[in-house]
This record gives structure tokens, C-alpha cells and sequence, in this order.
RNA sequence: GGAGAGGUGGCCGAGCGGUCGAAGGCGCUGGACUGGAAUUCCAGUAAUACCCAAAAGGUAUUCGUGGGUUCGAAUCCCACCCUCUCCGCCA
């Protein structure tokens, strides 16, 4: 949520940012909106005020045992009045607040113009993209040899868009998970965390998936309103809803190894080979809690949590910084990662890192007491993959791929794959 | 699933129709004491919205959430959520 101040009293300037976007703010409309809120408030207000002093005055008269019917028949049209004032406020507050809930995080300065992906701007490029005396193949060829693989299994048990792993495979799988925890705990200074994964509508309203990305989630059946999580991003910065964190307790830095669930909804279509885009994937998630003023320097040192992961597992990967118009609704400034996939032949997202500033911290009602001021302010939160689990099984499969079809198994993952060599050598 | 207890300020906890934004304690801040500190003593210390150019000040709202009763609700009634205890069941 934007800050409503701000909203109040620079629409112009909220416009303009929100502009870069596309998302157009009809300014002339908030103006009214917010005219007829004050009205109606300050009406309201005084009506309590009024039914307050005079009951006040039936109780001081009471006390001194009084006569207190005259004051009572003062009083008797008073509750009719206040409760139709107060009708109305209810409804002009929860259009103002529908209309605050929809619109996106203001952008930072520093993020590059553009309406779309291909205006985003790569920052930098690590490794080379490996070159093969053979012709590469991609995952879905080299995973589906001797079936560890299965997208057939996988379509009869849940449908299209679902992966089963079996061997080798599935132990690389568990091996990424486990070295990408080991790294943030062990180096980086996060806090494991176990999570729910299945959470409610407040939660997902305070980091900004709901009210209006529904679509894109999955519910449970039942009596209780439930969603499945589509990152862990949610139920770790939800962490901090509702509290005041103690100054000296920031930052936060919270990892968290999790499924995710994403409907796709909007995604018919694209990417329906191999599985690059699942409604069931793993990730280890990042999530920092900070103060106001280090944010954008957690940011950039969030990036670089996520490019160690690539960097141990020898994987040549980009940073771009994304363009207005693909910074995601909650981030006012984003990083993505992108891996190379020979099997593509270009650089694929397996991460995306960005700074939330106040944004979910203001719907979550997470602060922290700042010592200068002495008052409750709101934190900033940042959120990170660090990275996607099934994403880095299709890179280090491509990558790591030999002339047989066999896989070497990276040198960091190897104590995690019980000193194997490569997968897939003899099936 | 059965029976019961409870959700109050940063934290703990009293209050159970009007004088309650709420006793008391802890914590925090300032002051006194001290060479300095601890102890002790004194004082202050909730959030949000709105009015006001700002400060000061004022008004409203907030005692789990949402409804209801009442001139008036932390306090009474209803529903829901959550926590705890005992029993049962269970990985």
C-alpha cells in the first residue's frame, strides 16, 4: 500500500511514478474521492462527539440523582443521524481503501525506463555459457532418459504443469535445497525458518498477492478460507505482521526451503515443455527485514546471496535490472537472475530479488521503534529466491550435461550427493 | 471429537455498564542522589485518522475480529478467529 499521505497530498507526483508503470491514476477522481471522505469523517465525528458529551451528561446527572428524561429526549434523534453518518464514512472508507489496495509500489529512481521485459538492462554476466563438441540437448531429453524424469506419471497423478522425479535425480533436487540452505545459514547470516504453507487471506493480503492477484492462486476445499503459498515470501515477511520489532533485532534475515504453487492462469501456452514453469516448484527463500535506511543496501546484498549459489555451482548466469513496467506490484525495485540454459540457447529467470520498502510493511503493519524518533515506523522488507529449486536442477542438467547423455555432478553439490561423480552415467 | 479457561498498551496484568485510554508492575526516557555506576527516589511514556500552514491544541476511533442491546460497552448478548488446560484420537 502506498503511503495515503502521499496519495493525499502529491497525486501528481504518485501519478507520474505510477505512469512509468502503465498504470494510469485518475488524479481528478482521487481529488473527489478523498474530498467527500474528509466530509463525510468530519461530519461523523462530530455527531459522536455530540452523542458522547450529552450521554456523559445523562451519567453525570445520574450520579447526582438527577431527572435525566429531558436529556434523553434530547438525545433520541441523535443515534438515527449518527448511524446513517456513519453508513456513509464506512462505505467512503472502504472505496478509498479498495482503491489503495490495488495500486501498485512507487518505483525507484534508479529503475530503467521501459513497458516491458525487453527494456530491462543487464548489469552484469558471470561464467561463460559452456560450448559442446555434441549437440545439447535440453532437460526434458536428458532427465527422461531411464525415467527419473516423468511428466507422463506426473500427468496422471495431478495433470499438465507437474514433475515426478525419481533417483538420482530426485537426490539432485534434494542436494540443491540443501547446499542453497547450507550456504545462506553457514555464510550469508540467515535464519532457517519453517513455514506453513498453506495460509490465509490477511496474510497474502499483507504482502500484496491478494486482492487482486487471485487468479493466480491456489485455494483449499473446506470449511476454513485457505491458499496454498505461492512463494515462502509470504509466510516469512508475514513474520513480522502486527509487531513491533526491537531496533536492535534489525535485520532480520530469514531463509526458508518451501514448495510454491502458482496457478498460471495467465500462462496458456508458454513454456509447456519440460519444467521450467510448474504449479508446484521448490525454492529456498530469502527474506530481510531492515531498517528504512539500509534497504537498497540489502538490496544489492541480497543480489549478491543469490549470485553466490550460481557462482558455487559454476552456472553462467546475468544480472538485469528490470524495467518499470516488469517490476512486480509490491517491489519498488528489482533484480532478477537469469541462468543460462543450453537447451534454450539463452538466459533464463531462476531468481528475482527485490526491495518492498514500506509497501508490505504498511499493509502488514510491521514496524520497528526508531530510536531517533522514539515512535513506531514502518520497515522495510525485501524478498529474494535464493534461488529456484527446479530451475537450477533444468540449468545444472544442461550445463553439466556430457557427450552419453550423462550429467557431471557440480563439485559443491557433491557432498550432498554422497560423492557421486555424475548421474544418469549407466541407466 | 468432548469438557473447561482465556485473548486488555512495547511486555506482564487489574478492571466486568457512565467519572476508563484504561490501576499496578516491567521496560524505556528525563531528572535527583554518586567521583562514575548500581540501588533508591521523582517525573514522563500507546497507536491511528481528521481539524490546524506548523507547533501547541482539539475531535474521533482502537481493550482478538465482526455484528447486536443501550442515551452510553473493555464491561451485557450473538457469531467467528486465535491461545491454553484436561480427556479421546493421531504422524
Amino acid at each position: 500500500m502506498l503511503d495515503p499521505k502521499l496519495l493525499r497530498t502529491e497525486p501528481g507526483r504518485v501519478a507520474e511514478n505510477l505512469g512509468r508503470r502503465g498504470v494510469a491514476l485518475d488524479v481528478a477522481a482521487l481529488a473527489a474521492l478523498e474530498q467527500r471522505r474528509k466530509e463525510i469523517q468530519i461530519r461523523t465525528d462530530l455527531l459522536r462527539n455530540e452523542r458522547n458529551s450529552r450521554s456523559k451528561a445523562i451519567g453525570h446527572a445520574k450520579g447526582a440523582g438527577g431527572d435525566v428524561e429531558p436529556l434523553l429526549a434530547q438525545v433520541a434523534t441523535l443515534g438515527q443521524q449518527l448511524a446513517a453518518a456513519e453508513g456513509e464514512f464506512a462505505a467512503v472508507q472502504a472505496e478509498v481503501e479498495e482503491l489503495a489496495l490495488g495500486l501498485p509500489n512507487l518505483l525507484h529512481d534508479s529503475v530503467p525506463e521501459g513497458r516491458d521485459e525487453s527494456a530491462n538492462v543487464e548489469v552484469r554476466r558471470r561464467g561463460e555459457p559452456p560450448t559442446f563438441a555434441f549437440a545439447a540437448q535440453d532437460h526434458v531429453a536428458l532427465g527422461e532418459r531411464g525415467g527419473g524424469l516423468d511428466f507422463e506419471a506426473a500427468g496422471r497423478i495431478a495433470g499438465a504443469r507437474f514433475a515426478v522425479l525419481r533417483g538420482e535425480l530426485a537426490r539432485l533436487h534434494r542436494a540443491l535445497a540443501q547446499f542453497m540452505l547450507d550456504l545462506h545459514t553457514g555464510e550469508h547470516g540467515y535464519r532457517e525458518v519453517y513455514v506453513p504453507y498453506l495460509v490465509s487471506r490477511q496474510t497474502l493480503t499483507g504482502t500484496g498477492q491478494l486482492p487482486r492477484f487471485e487468479p493466480d492462486l491456489f485455494a483449499v476445499k473446506g470449511e476454513r478460507e485457505l491458499f496454498l503459498i505461492p512463494t515462502a515470501e509470504v509466510p516469512l515477511t508475514n513474520l513480522v505482521r502486527d509487531s513491533i520489532v526491537a531496533a536492535d533485532d534489525l535485520p532480520l534475515r530469514l531463509v526458508a526451503h518451501t514448495p510454491c504453487f502458482r496457478s498460471e492462469a495467465g500462462a496458456h501456452g508458454k513454456d509447456t515443455r519440460g519444467m521450467i514453469r510448474q504449479h508446484q516448484f521448490d525454492k529456498v527463500e530469502l527474506v530481510q527485514i531492515v531498517r528504512p535506511e539500509d534497504s537498497y543496501a540489502a538490496l544489492e546484498q541480497m543480489t549478491g546471496h543469490a549470485e553466490a549459489v550460481l557462482g558455487r555451482l559454476g552456472l553462467p548466469y546475468r544480472v538485469v535490472a528490470l524495467a518499470a513496467g516488469d517490476v512486480g506490484f509490491a517491489s519498488a525495485k528489482t533484480y532478477d537472475l537469469e541462468v543460462w540454459l543450453p537447451g534454450q540457447g539463452r538466459y533464463r529467470e531462476i531468481s528475482s530479488v527485490s526491495n518492498c520498502e514500506a509497501f508490505q510493511a504498511r499493509r502488514m503493519q510491521a514496524r520497528w521503534r526508531n530510536p531517533a524518533s522514539g515512535r513506531p515506523e514502518f520497515v522495510h522488507t525485501l524478498n529474494g529466491s535464493g534461488v529456484a529449486v527446479g530451475r537450477a536442477l533444468v540449468a545444472v542438467l544442461e550445463n553439466y550435461q556430457q557427450v552419453d547423455g550423462s550429467v557431471r555432478v557440480p563439485d559443491a553439490l557433491r557432498p550432498y550427493m554422497g560423492g557421486l561423480e555424475a548421474i544418469g552415467a549407466a541407466v
